[in-house]
DNA sequence: CACACTGTTTTAGTTCACCCATACAGTGAC
DNA sequence: GTCACTGTATGGGTGAACTAAAACAGTGTG
């Protein structure tokens, strides 16, 4: 699940440790309730210090997006499962508004934005 | 023109300063041609360290904002056009670049992010 | 030339984010 | 209790970003 982390990338590690169970839990890979990897496992199998782990679901908890209970594992909290589906792609819609907002006080047009968009994602995008 | 730098901001001191000469250029309040205030004379208002003053300036020197001149000062560039859209597509990115970390704390992939896109302005995106 | 301005370069100190290492503490099965 | 797991807390090393200081170099005037 948490296979591609990448030491050299300038996002930190624990950010994109975070930003993998965030997708695995709007994709449904991970439901309310389920545990995550522990701490030590998850470290192991990425390479990366325990410590490190921590700092990634601390800030999930932090969030409200899982809970860690001491001693027992850290699980996925109720509230996470509401960003799924029509409210993901809703959410995601009122994100582009908000870019196109912002890009327009700047003069930034759509096609500028595209053309960003597929520079950065690699998605191909015509007019 | 200079007044209010705030040493405590978490926005670095260049930055800041560099802001300001953008806003002053967008404003009209510098045309081109016209020189900035020299390094130390900045400095000495702001109460800052020449070079800081510099790099601030160089920055902007970078995006072909303004020409430093070695001896003569730093001066506002003809803003070419072509320096404009390269101006306006760094923004662009930059823009994007915020959209997708903030839709990845949701969980929402570029994909996504992609068919909202493409319903709100129309253009037709690939993968 | 000297002089007073201009930007340039180099070096260094401070701070902070990031990551790691290690010891500490709770939980549950046996 | 013991054991094997779980998260917690503290301190340290590293490197990059930021700011500063001082010495270096170009320009134009008299």
């Amino acid at each position: 699940m948490f296979e591609s982390i990448d030491p050299r990338s300038p996002t930190p590690l624990y950010e994109q440790i975070a930003a993998r169970v965030r997708v695995a839990v709007a994709a449904g890979d991970l439901a309310a309730g389920d545990a995550l990897p522990s701490v030590r496992a998850l470290a192991r199998d990425l390479r990366v210090n325990p410590a490190t782990v921590v700092q990634a679901y601390r800030d999930l908890a932090a969030d409200g997006f899982v809970e860690m209970r001491h001693g027992q594992g850290t699980f996925v909290l109720e509230v996470a499962s509401y960003l799924r589906d029509e409210e993901r792609a809703s959410r995601a819609l009122e994100l582009v508004r908000e870019l196109l907002t912002e890009a327009a006080r700047l003069g930034i047009g759509a096609e500028e934005l595209a053309r960003a968009f597929q520079a950065e994602t690699g998605a191909e995008i015509r007019e």
